[in-house]
This record gives structure tokens, sequence and C-alpha cells, in this order.
DNA sequence: TGCCAGGCCCTCTTTAGGGCCTT
């Protein structure tokens, strides 16, 4: 597989205290880390404390403890740390508006008032991998065979999963569909294009 | 009292409804 600088991209997960920064939700953790050339190059992890506890069904799904968070920066330390992280980089998460919509929720209580390019591996991977059971990022993990430490639901082991199955619809990509350099563009399109009219995108690209 | 996310996708659709996926 053949990348550039270029196609460098910030790979991205958070842990929250829910679904919905528009009902209150906030982050309680970030994950991320930087692919350059395919290799990871960088990582970023950091638990937030956002001043009150969060639930039990938070706890258990995540392992983030309320004890854990007590010790933790600030969110908006953490968040204007991350804001200088991803600058300028193509963002990638999995179910990305879910992950877009806290990261600029959380950098608009710091007066970051910006939308940030964002692609999905959950949509490119339902255009790339019909046959898989469904799209959860472990199922997806599992499906591919990807390199995992057996830790789910925490942030950078998230976003490296995540990586790992960006990198391996690249290569797929490559080897599977002829595709000559694929790249983040062409990955965002990939997400987005109807299910029929895959072919022949992907026709366009060898 | 009952409900309470939201964006995207698919289909028995498009003047709609339901499932998926994220915490």
């Amino acid at each position: 597989m053949s990348l550039t600088a270029a196609d460098t991209v910030i790979v991205l997960d958070f842990e929250t205290t829910g679904l919905s920064p528009a009902q209150g939700e906030r982050a309680i953790e970030i994950g991320a880390v930087k692919l350059e050339g395919g290799i990871i190059t960088e990582r970023f992890q950091q638990l937030m404390n956002r001043g009150c506890r969060v639930s039990g069904f938070i706890e258990n799904y995540t392992g983030i403890s309320n004890a854990m968070l007590t010790s933790a920066p600030p969110c908006e330390t953490v968040m204007a740390e991350f804001a200088q992280f991803i600058e300028g980089y193509n963002l990638v998460a999995h179910n990305a508006s879910f992950d877009q919509k806290f990261l600029e929720a959380e950098l608009a209580r710091l007066g970051y008032c910006q939308t940030y390019p964002f692609a999905c591996s959950m949509l490119t991977a339902r255009r790339l991998y019909q046959q898989a059971p469904n799209h959860k990022l472990g199922t997806l993990v599992r499906y591919k065979q990807l390199p995992t430490d057996g830790t789910f639901h925490r942030a950078l082991a998230d976003a490296e999963m995540t990586a790992h199955l960006w990198l391996a619809m690249l290569d797929d990509l490559q080897r599977e569909h002829a595709v000559v350099a694929p790249d983040f563009q062409l990955m965002q399109r990939l997400g987005k294009t109807a299910k029929g009219a895959v072919a022949g995108l992907l026709a366009r690209h060898r």
C-alpha cells in the first residue's frame, strides 16, 4: 500500500456521559492516533474532569469510574491541547457524526467555532463489507481479524482499532478493487455513495 | 401520563417508517 504525507489523518474516539451534547451530555475521555504513511506515529489519550459524577451505566460501559475522573484535568485544558493536536488534519471516527458533534460542542465551549473535515469508518465499512454480520466497531475488528488487546469502549483502544480498520479498508480498496491510491476524499465519498453506485465510483479510480 | 438523540441508510419509500450505530 502506498500512502503519502497527504494521507495523514487523525483517528479519534470520545467516551461521553451519554449520546447527545444537545441534551447536556459531556465528553469524559478523548483518545486519538495520528496515521502517517499507514503507520501510527502519535497517540493522544486523556480523561477529562467535567466537575460532576457520571452514571453507573457509563462506569460499567466504559470502565471509567468517578474516582478516575476526580483526578483528571478539566475538559477545557484537555480540549485546548487536543485542538492543537488535530489542527490542520483530516479526521476519522467510527460513526463520525457522534464524535463530530461532541468535538464541536466541547471546542465551542472554548470559543473554537469551526467545523472539521470528517470521514466515517462505519459508513465506508457498510459499503466495503456488506457481508459483515453488522458494522459495530468490535464486530468489524473480529470480521477483519484486526489487532486488538481486547479493550473496548476506552477512547484510545477504540481509536487504535478504528485506525486499523481504516488501513484495512485502504488496503482492500487497492488489492480487491484495484483502486489506485485511495485517499481521504474517496473514503468520504464512498461512505456517502448509494449502495448501488459503489462499483461505478470505484471503477473511476482504477 | 408518556416521552425524551440524531444522522444516515434502506425499502414493502419519496406526502414514511424503522433499523443501525455511537455513549
